[in-house]
DNA sequence: TATGAATGAGCATTCATTCAT
DNA sequence: GATGAATGAATGCTCATTCAT
């Protein structure tokens, strides 16, 4: 019966993925003992180490989850037949990121910044993290590419410069929610709107 | 070799933070061992525990650098007489985070981007990123109300939300430079120009 | 090795702390490491954390069965029916005190001085050292209460007065045993009863 | 001028011990650090080093003062023609022994009790420890001797083990006193005047 | 297969002592 | 002589990982 007991590894992954995401909410990477993942998410050390190697495989499994979401949906957008205004793009995302609770009870972009941080240092996070960023920000440049073939954005505009900043604009969104605590995505996309041209 | 000047000892606390520092960049605030500080600094364990009472005072004092030289260079064009354009704020930060080599041998984005990792998880970085990254924030709102008044953005343009827009572009900025690698202070300038009203 | 019995955790604990009562005995809480402790458990540092949670704690549970042991034999001599001469109940101790090797292999007054010198300065080794010391007076307190009702301490003997010169006489006896060397239970007992009333 | 120079080294080893006493009342030998006592003495660490090569030789003078104090006002009790009884030797002791302050601010019992604990497993002080008692004991059994020719104390008394069971009665009552805090030298002599045959 | 006790290298920090000034 | 910054070996403790049961 391999399909019953992969689908049941599947969901042990998940188990102690979501339990090492609330630790890394919690603690970020590197505070957070091995220890803590194993007893978050009941089970025994050699149980853990069953489904995943190491820490470091844990670490990156997390940061892979939590760099990929955002890219994730933004998919949707491009796929669509008619256009969608960059700030429209925008906002998907910021209301995604904000979405109360997401992946195992904790909010993504707490680990995104822990990702981040790593992916400065970890050649293998940073590899991952320029795919997912590159894919989020390949789509934010398709949104472009389409409002200026329809006149939404003029002609002369760079689609790469603008996804650029379009993509620019995300990261400070996250960071002024989780250490200022005052941006919502509505001020933030109505700021957004009335600055774009 | 006693009764040393102030002077020295100011200059010895700096050698000690930017030999932290470049362990930092290197490494993280996690990974970084006090060994590897003393080593880099060139000084003994004593010396170092002379200067700092322990590992998290030299991460504060570095996070603070990092976070804060940002927000110090704005100053300067708040202070101006003449107007600013938002573009040329930006412009502004993005060339002094870009400075070739600053402080000690390390360029500070990547130091900054561990802050924010450490500050959303440590209350005590998070007050001081808070604080850093506030003050940055005003005065790019300084900016925004200046040219407000004379004309160059539209009267209905809320000051607050258009602060948080251009705050919001640089963590994007720095995070797309250390992980993709492709931005430079003109293409996203560029971009900037090109987007907004 | 996993779903060890209490038994198995109580014998580990036991040789823990025999291990360290012997490094204690030589060198004093102080001057015993860790290291020491760990070696002549012949266990690892991570094993013997994973019975105490820090060098004090051990210390604790050393002082508090160097302290205690005395005490608890002579609740049996109080417990007797028939009145004991408080020579006697000296005696006992004394006898106690000098047996050949107890406890993992180090004689308890050796520990005991050492426990005495500690609860002078660290309060939780106070309050344990204060407690057993309070428990074997009140025994003696015992013993010269019941030898006054029948007659064979006079009626205006001060019971409480009686109990602390009686206690009063135990240390004197394990210092001069450990530093002078020249006194033996038998030669003690004799001048006790030499010189009682 | 040698001697106003010896003079003047003297009064500084003084100034050394007693800073120093008084960090051992406080923390005990092992954990009193040269910072304390260079601090407490309001010196360098240059100065201290100048009168004493080591801190184990500050240990060893504080404990040969501390053991010492004792045996030096018995002598007087000695020197006198007239006999004096054991119970009021014992009293000069007590009183010596809890006179309000002495020795540059501390109490000296408190530091005895360290340099007992010392005593059992440095050699040193080991060998110091046991003169002083040896001193202390054997005024004691002059006492006792004189006692026993002039007929207050019967003829058949052994004075050595008497002498024991008369020093034995000192360090217990340093300890009741430092550690349960209920024995005074009035209460504590009323025990052994109404036990002493 | 699952358990969790055991491992031991590695870490931050302390402190007696020295010696250049 | 006096100073106190500097030294660096040593300490108590942690934690990712293994493997006997």
């Amino acid at each position: 019966m391999p399909k019953v007991t992969d689908a049941h590894r599947a969901a042990r992954r998940d188990q102690i993925l979501a339990a090492a995401a609330r630790c890394v909410a919690r603690e970020g990477f590197h505070k957070t003992t091995m220890a803590a993942v194993i007893a978050e998410a009941g089970l025994s050390a050699g149980a853990v180490y069953g489904y995943f190697k190491s820490k470091n495989e844990i670490i990156k499994a997390i940061a892979d989850r939590a760099l990929g979401q955002a890219a994730h949906h933004l998919h949707d957008l491009v796929e669509r037949e008619e256009p969608v205004h960059p700030a429209d793009a925008v906002e998907v995302f910021l209301r995604q990121v904000t979405a109360p609770v997401v992946e195992g009870g904790v909010e993504l972009p707490r680990i995104a910044v822990q990702a981040w941080a790593e992916a400065v240092r970890d050649p293998e996070v940073h590899a991952l993290a320029r795919e997912k960023m590159l894919a989020l920000r390949d789509a934010l440049e398709s949104v472009v590419l389409r409002c200026r073939r329809d006149g939404t954005l003029p002609a002369d505009l760079d689609p790469a410069q603008a996804a650029q900043v379009l993509f620019g604009l995300l990261p400070g969104f996250v960071l002024q929610r989780l250490i200022l605590g005052d941006v919502t995505p509505e001020s933030y996309v109505q700021g957004v709107r009335a600055l774009l041209r």
